[in-house]
DNA sequence: GACGACGAAATTGTTGACAATCTTGTCTCG
DNA sequence: CGAGACAAGATTGTCAACAATTTCGTCGTC
């Protein structure tokens, strides 16, 4: 009796983070907006318990802040704490670049590249939306390449309090061609099958890119 | 009136969570065992909301399992999950370590020659329940230092799913003293302000760990 | 004795009601 | 007009009862 389809239950708590997840992602809902418990369950349909069970797991993932009686809000995340982050992804994703290097399979190494192409076809159609999506999915398979789910988990839960700042002006084209050609290197580096260039390549790439955040940062707060 | 003392309030649920955390590490709680609800309401005195909440806190961390209708289990980690958690602490400390020499204060690294020197006294001393305390602290000291707490919040998280193993046999006086050593070439790195240099002897320090671990494991289990 | 059906006990999932606390609007007094 | 006291409403925290599901022992049949 493996038959669990549309089971009539109410959808779960991991759904209901989810879904919260992707509109704080989306920008629906930004940093210090409260999330009222009574609006959530009007407008999942879900239970208080699943709803309050969600709202402590985004607390854990560091996306909301809950205060006692005074609810959950969005956590504001400092330039600050942007900074360590990226260092943490500096670490983790160079290391996976090398990783890619020595774990990945033929498939994976042409899906990347395929990848690659989809990106630089963005630049001539100046489609920042779309470059970001392909993007995230690029550096999503350089992690699944290098065989380290650990890895991959810890980078998910990394890049999503970011991911409000990548939708102010982050993909402007000059960054975009910047990140294209750093992706370039990264991938001449694989091809070459030398880990150790793959990882600094990679290791460059981040720390360009927290640059430029820093600067569209700096430029938006004054 | 922020006079908060005194409260008389029962365990938090992030209070049961450490309580739990606390007996997996300690080896109480084996992998596979059921964390039955009512068996830590006996036992914390707390109310089931408090241990469903602390369970599925635990869950997030990656530290148990919950099924449906079957509850939270203590969860194995596989030799290849220990190998992927050791892959990103190489990533992770490694920076940490070049990070320590870029921005330790005077304080923090006179802690952490002090720590050393206790960590050699537990070599003739003979006593491995306290080298690996100290050994903790040491690394914990190390992250502290390099004035990131991102990355030391997820170190802390990567941590834990493994202290089990720790406690089988790790800490023999062989590996005390191998330990002791590679300590010793990363602080004089940092002494000579050479962050390539600290980060490279964290990461071989690290990597030589998991080889240890690796070999104790496949001793265990056949 | 092995195997499967059956049911009671144990365990987890869900809901709703109530208590504790915060928030907001209003009123009074200076 | 502004500041503080007060009360009503809104929101979250807690708990206990009930429903759904699994687990385990028992019994009957082959």
């Amino acid at each position: 009796m493996t038959e669990t389809t549309s089971l009539p239950r109410g959808p779960l708590g991991t759904d209901i983070a989810e879904w919260t997840r992707e509109r704080i992602r989306k920008g629906r809902l930004v940093p210090g907006q409260r999330l009222v418990e009574v609006d959530i369950i009007r407008q999942t349909g879900a239970s208080r318990s699943k709803v309050r069970e969600a709202l402590q797991r985004l607390e854990g993932e560091g996306l909301v802040q809950i205060d006692p009686f005074r609810g959950a809000s969005v956590r504001t995340a400092s330039i600050e704490e942007v900074r360590q982050i990226y260092r943490a992804r500096i670490a983790l994703e160079g290391i996976a670049a090398g990783d890619f290097v020595r774990n990945a399979d033929a498939g994976q190494r042409t899906r990347l590249y395929e990848l690659q192409e989809k990106l630089e076809s963005c630049v001539a159609g100046n489609a920042p939306e779309r470059f970001g999506r392909l993007n995230t999915e690029w550096h999503g398979l350089l992690v699944e390449g290098s065989g380290n789910a650990v890895i991959a988990d810890v980078l998910r839960r990394l890049n999503v309090p970011i991911h409000r700042l990548l939708f102010e002006s982050f993909y402007n084209s000059d960054r975009l061609r910047v990140a294209i050609a750093d992706h370039a290197l990264i991938i001449a580096a694989i091809e070459a099958n030398d880990p150790a260039a793959a990882e600094a390549a990679m290791r460059k790439h981040i720390e360009d890119g927290f640059h430029t955040l820093s600067a569209i940062d700096h430029e938006v707060r004054g």
